[in-house]
DNA sequence: TTGTAGGCGTTATCAC
DNA sequence: GTGATAACGCCTACAA
C-alpha cells in the first residue's frame, strides 16, 4: 500500500506566498482575515487537493470530535432506530460516532468503555448490558469529567444525564387495560430486574393489579433472556401451567410476538382466552395476527434528545447537569391482541 | 468543562529516569526492551494512569485505524447483523468504526464519503444508497489507494472488492420454487433496478419464468420502495389488479410481510390463492401467519468477512486485490406461505 | 539495550 | 491583517 503525500497548510502557504498561520486561519474563516486572502486560499486549497489533517488539530486542542457510544446489540428495532437518531444529530454537528455492542455482557461492556477511553472520546452514549451489576467502568470517564449520557437502560448518577420513557407509567396503563379488558390473572414476562426499564415496568404492572384489587404472587413473574428463543420458550412454559393465565404483558414486542405464536399453535385463541401486551412498537407489531398491542418508543427521538444534549454540552451551549433526566413522551397503543370488545 | 492535565510517555520516562523512546518502546513489547525494565514501565504507566493518545501516534504514524462504514440505513435486521460482524471483527483487531448512514440518497452517501475521507479513514464499507447512480464520491480513495469494499448492495469495480450473496441463483431458486407449487402467474416486487441485488434476482426471476415456459411482462413487476408502506401499497395493487397472480416474490421480508398481511385482511388465502415468497430470512418470517418462505441472507458472517478482508489488507496481511468477489453461501428457505402440497 | 533528536500538521500566543 | 514560533504527544532513524 503506498501512500500520496497531502498537501499541507505549508504547502499551500509555499505556494501563496504567506504564512502557514495565515493559511490556518483563512481556512477557518477568522475574522481578522481580509476577504481578499480568504478567497486566494480556499481556492488553492481546491487546486492542491488540501484536506485538513483532524488529527494534528484534535492533538493540537486536544479535543477529538469523536462520541462513544455503547449498546446492548446492534441487532434490535429500538437500537437501531435511536442509532439513526444519533447519527443524525452527530453527522449534522460535525461529530463522528464510534459504536459499540456489549451483547448484554458487562464483561465486553468494560473492555468498551476502556477502549472508547483510550481512544479519548469526548462523550459517551450509553444503553446498558443486562448483567450490569455497577457503573465502575464508568468513573474514569466521570473523574476526567468526560461527559456521559445514558439511555434507556440508565443508571441514575447525579454527574450523568438519563433520557427514558416512564417506564413505571407504562407498565401501569398495559396491565390495567389488560385488567379492563376483564382479565384477573396476569403473567408478566420480562428481563433482568436490576435493569431500571424491567424493574420499573414490573412495578407499574404489581401497582396496577394493586390498584385494581388482585393479588400479585411471584408465579406470575418470568424473567427471560427476552428474544426470539425467549418468547418461544415461554409460550411453551404457559401451554403447560396448571393454572394458566388470561393475560400477559410481555416487556418487549419480539418476545410477544413469539410466544403469541406459539400459544396460537397450540389452540389458544387471542385474544378471548389470553389476552397480550407487549412493548416497544417495533413494526413487528403490525404484521403479527391479531396486531399486537404495545407501548409506542420513540427511539428515533431518544437518540435525537440524547445526542443533542450531549453535544450542546460538548459544545459550551448549554450544562448537561442543569437537567440530568429528560423522560420522553411514549404511550399505550391498543391493538386486536388485546381488545376484547 | 475543565480538563485534567494526562501524563504523557515523557513523564513516565522522567519518574523512572528513562528515555522517553524506551518508554514508547516498552509500552508497545518491543522486543529489544529487558523484561525487567517492560515491567517498570508498564506498572508506573498504570500508576500514573497513563493512556496513550491515539492523535498523536496518528499523526505520526499517518494511519488512523479508523475503518469506515456506510449503509442505506441502520434501522433494518439485514444492516444491524452486518454491523455487529464488522463491530466485532474490527473490535477484535483494534480497529474503530465510524457508521453513517446515506438514508437511501446519493447525495447524502456522496457527504458522508467526504467526511469519512476528511476523517482519513484507513479503509470503507459501504452498501449503495438506492438512486446511487455511479461511483465517483469515492474516486478519492481509490486514488490515494484507500481501500474499499462493497458489501450487499455492490459497484463492480476492478479495484474494490464485493462481499456478495448469488442474487441470481437466488432469485431463480424462489421463482422455480413457486413455479413447482402450481403458480403460473407470479408477480415481482423490488426495488431500483439499478442496485445489483434487485436486478439480479429479477434476472434470476425471469429465468426462472422462462425455464418453465412462462411468459415475462412487464404488467408482472413492481418497482417499489420495499419499506412497510410499501408493502401495504403493493398489497391494495394486487387486490385491484384485474387478473391477480396466484404467486408473488417479494425482493424483502419487511415488505412481504406487509403485503401478505394486507391481502389476508381482504379474504386472500395463503397460499392456497396466492402464494409468497420473501427475501432475508428476517425474524419477522417466523411471526406472520402462514410463515414466509425466504432466502437466507447470513449478514453477520457477511460482515465479518468484509471487514476481516479489509483490515488484513490493511495490516498487510494479505492482498485485497487477489480476490475481489466473494461469493457467500446462502439458500431458499421453504415455509407454509408458499407450501400447497 | 537504551538515548537523542527531529518531525508528523495544526493552532495559540505573541509580536509587528 | 499578517508572520514567527512554540507547543500538542508520539515514533523512529541513528547514535552510543
Amino acid at each position: 500500500m503506498h501512500k500520496e503525500k497531502e498537501a499541507t497548510i505549508y504547502d499551500l502557504a509555499k505556494a501563496l506566498k504567506l504564512s502557514p498561520s495565515t493559511v490556518s486561519r483563512g481556512l477557518k474563516d477568522h475574522p481578522e482575515i481580509s476577504k481578499s486572502t480568504k478567497k486566494k486560499i480556499s481556492q488553492m486549497a481546491k487546486q492542491m487537493e488540501y484536506r485538513s489533517n483532524t488529527f494534528a488539530s484534535n492533538l493540537r486542542k486536544q479535543r477529538t470530535h469523536t462520541i462513544g457510544v455503547i449498546v446492548p446489540r446492534l441487532s434490535s428495532y429500538f437500537v437501531a432506530t435511536v442509532l439513526a437518531g444519533m447519527e443524525k444529530v452527530a453527522n449534522e454537528k460535525g461529530y463522528n460516532l464510534i459504536i459499540s455492542q456489549s451483547l448484554e455482557s458487562e464483561k465486553k461492556e468494560i473492555a468498551n468503555a476502556k477502549t472508547m477511553f483510550n481512544n479519548r472520546v469526548d462523550g459517551l452514549l450509553v444503553s446498558l448490558a443486562f448483567d450490569t451489576k455497577d457503573v465502575h467502568h464508568f468513573t474514569n470517564f466521570i473523574q476526567k469529567n468526560i461527559p456521559l449520557v445514558f439511555f434507556d437502560r440508565v443508571y441514575e448518577h447525579r454527574q450523568c444525564m438519563s433520557v427514558v420513557i416512564d417506564n413505571f407509567k407504562n407498565g401501569h396503563a398495559v396491565t390495567s387495560h389488560l385488567i379492563e379488558q376483564g382479565c384477573k390473572r396476569i403473567t408478566h414476562i420480562t428481563g433482568n430486574l436490576h435493569r431500571n426499564v424491567y424493574k420499573e415496568r414490573f412495578e407499574g404492572y404489581k401497582k396496577a393489579l394493586h390498584d385494581a384489587g388482585l393479588v400479585y404472587s411471584n408465579e406470575l413473574l418470568m424473567v427471560t433472556e427476552m428474544n426470539e428463543q425467549a418468547g418461544i420458550d415461554a409460550g411453551n412454559t404457559i401451554l403447560k401451567m396448571k393454572k394458566m393465565p388470561d393475560g400477559i404483558f410481555l416487556a418487549n414486542d419480539v418476545t410477544a410476538a413469539n410466544c403469541m405464536r406459539v400459544l396460537k399453535q397450540n389452540g389458544i385463541k387471542i385474544p378471548q382466552d389470553i389476552a397480550i401486551a407487549g412493548f416497544n412498537n417495533d413494526p413487528i407489531t403490525r404484521v403479527v395476527e391479531p396486531n399486537l398491542t404495545t407501548v409506542n418508543y420513540p427511539g428515533y427521538e431518544m437518540g435525537i434528545i440524547a445526542a443533542t444534549s450531549l453535544i450542546n454540552h460538548l459544545d459550551g451551549v448549554s450544562n448537561i447537569l442543569t437537567t440530568n433526566k429528560i423522560v420522553v413522551k411514549s404511550e399505550l397503543i391498543i391493538r386486536e391482541s388485546s381488545l376484547r370488545k
